[in-house]
RNA sequence: GCCGACGUAGCUCAGCUGGUUAGAGCGCCUGAUUGUGGAUCAGGAGGUCGAUGGUUCGACUCCAUCCGUCGGUACCA
């Protein structure tokens, strides 16, 4: 009996055509991570089941995949890159604050899939730790644009609040600081849901669509009157939002100090030329997290909004001490690379790429296979990425391979060419152009396009001017 | 988690109110001057009809349960 394969649900293969674009988007915002001087960290998929579900609620805890092993203790997997990022700052005594580093790593949720979300993904977090408020958290904003701009996302926006200034709200809307969470979860699905629907499920709940009850929060008419004021708080650049926000709660003690904080973070962000074209100050953001202190942030994709936020993040000076130890100041970010791609992907903004490979050698003659290999590793030597045909077919079959992976040029050597020690080198896609009009197959066949004789020394030199011109 | 719809070949689907050997298009494989992809043509492989149980002389078709997919909702540290 055989076995059948599968996969258990929210979990998922990806093919090589989807790894090439995923690791040239890794790569290349881990240069941009790695020119910010951060520094990389890998811990393992497992932890104490106590390490991970400390810091969230028990209703968290049921989207652990819990894991044992041969000693029967409680594991599970990783759902996040941040708890297992305090745990190490916690355990290992000799390091060093600030500790700035990034991790790209699968983490996994027991949750229930929805499209371009799954059970195993990969985050991508940059986070600084040991880093009071300020600088540090405009590094990890301008690192996010400098992420966002390098893939090349199309136009996006980082919306930046802080959770000061929602406990100003909540101070001026008199709302007790044990419902803030209640309250900061509501108001995070504001652009989900709709202004409406937020302000009845903070005060009475609802029945939704499908029948099903939302509980609301409780609150009363008046304080909901403040929220819907304090919503309505926008402006087209950060520092109208500010002046509007020192106005609405000049009633409140110390707010002014709390709104320096947020300023401050501003205009160093301007002076960067980080202006509010692409980070805005906008008071909606609330990010569900429990654990955020201080400025939170995350970035959408405009032509995809339906993604939802791509990256997430924020300040959270109180995590790490659950470890034990005095409060370290943090922040940082978070990157959704499954669904970052999967926005790029519906934008049309990621090349599908079947193969790393940009030449095929084919192998006509199994006489003459030992001189295919020895062409095959002079390209390679020459930094060209080179597949060897390994294994038996006619030459046909080994164009048709290269054409169905999208491998650009095909070098042939057969009889012809090793008596003259040359190759013939097949240009693939101006041998399609060459003869798109061409209906007999063997006429097709027999004009060779796109091909050119050269010397077996000049075969790496050749290529390598081909594909610079090409790019 | 909850509500709803759906599940037939790798993909998209057809299969009349239950009735013999379950079909199509695309894709895949082989071939059409033995050293040439595409187009065209000719062949071919591939499905225990999501799984299990039930009703029936007989089930892809009806019923139940489970699994899965999709949509909505909740959650998203």
């Amino acid at each position: 009996m055989s076995v059948k394969p599968r996969l258990s649900r929210g979990l998922r293969d990806l093919l090589p055509e989807s790894m090439i674009a995923r690791q040239r988007l890794i790569d290349t915002v881990r240069g941009i991570y790695e020119i910010y001087g951060f520094s990389p960290l890998d811990t393992p998929a497992i932890e104490y089941l106590d390490v991970l579900s400390g810091s969230a609620g028990q209703e968290a805890q049921q989207s652990i995949f819990r894991v044992t092993n041969p000693e029967k203790e409680d594991l599970g997997l990783r759902f996040d890159l941040t708890v297992p990022l305090s745990r190490v700052v916690s355990q290992h005594s000799g390091i060093s604050f600030p500790f700035r580093r990034y991790q790209v790593a699968q983490v996994w949720r027991a949750d229930k899939p929805d499209p371009g979300r799954f059970r195993q993904f990969t985050q991508f977090d940059l986070d600084a730790i040991g880093a009071p408020c300020g600088r540090a958290d405009v590094e990890i904003i301008a690192a996010i644009c400098d992420s966002l701009s390098a893939i090349d996302a199309g136009p996006y926006l980082v919306r930046f609040s802080s959770r000061e200034i929602l406990n100003l709200l909540l101070r001026r809307a008199g709302i007790r600081q044990e419902r803030a969470a209640a309250v900061f979860r509501v108001l995070d699905k504001l652009d989900k849901i709709g202004l409406g629907k937020v302000k009845l499920e903070l005060t009475s709940g609802y029945t939704d669509s499908s029948g099903d009850r939302i509980r609301g929060v409780g609150l009363s008419a008046a304080q909901v009157e403040v929220i819907e004021e304090f919503l309505s708080v926008s402006g087209a650049t950060r520092s109208e939002v500010l002046r509007k926000l020192v106005a609405l709660f000049s009633s409140v003690p110390d707010s002014t100090e709390q709104l320096d904080v947020i300023d401050g973070i501003s205009s160093t962000l301007d002076a960067l030329g980080y202006h509010s074209d692409r980070v805005a100050l906008d008071v909606s953001i609330a990010r569900g997290l429990a654990y955020y202190t201080g400025p939170v942030f995350e970035a959408v994709l405009l032509d995809a909004p339906r993604f939802g936020s791509v990256f997430g993040g924020g300040r959270y000076d109180n995590l790490v001490s659950r470890f034990g130890g005095p409060p370290i100041p943090a922040t940082g970010a978070s990157m959704g690379v499954d669904r970052l791609l999967a926005a790029m992907e519906h934008l049309g903004r990621v090349r599908p790429v079947k193969t790393a490979a940009q030449v095929l050698v084919s192998v006509m003659d199994e006489t003459l296979a030992g001189q295919c290999m020895r062409v095959a590793f002079d390209l390679r030597r020459a930094g060209i990425r080179t597949e060897i045909q390994v294994a038996p077919g006619k030459l046909g079959k080994q164009l048709k391979r290269a054409n169905r992976l999208g491998i650009p040029y095909v070098v042939l050597i057969g009889s012809n060419e090793a008596e003259r020690g040359v190759v013939t080198v097949k240009q693939m896609a101006v041998a399609m152009k060459q003869g798109a009009g061409i209906k007999g197959h063997g006429e097709w066949r027999q004009a060779r396009f796109g091909q050119r004789e050269v010397a077996r020394g000049k075969v790496a030199e050749t290529l390598r001017s081909l594909l610079d011109h090409a790019s």
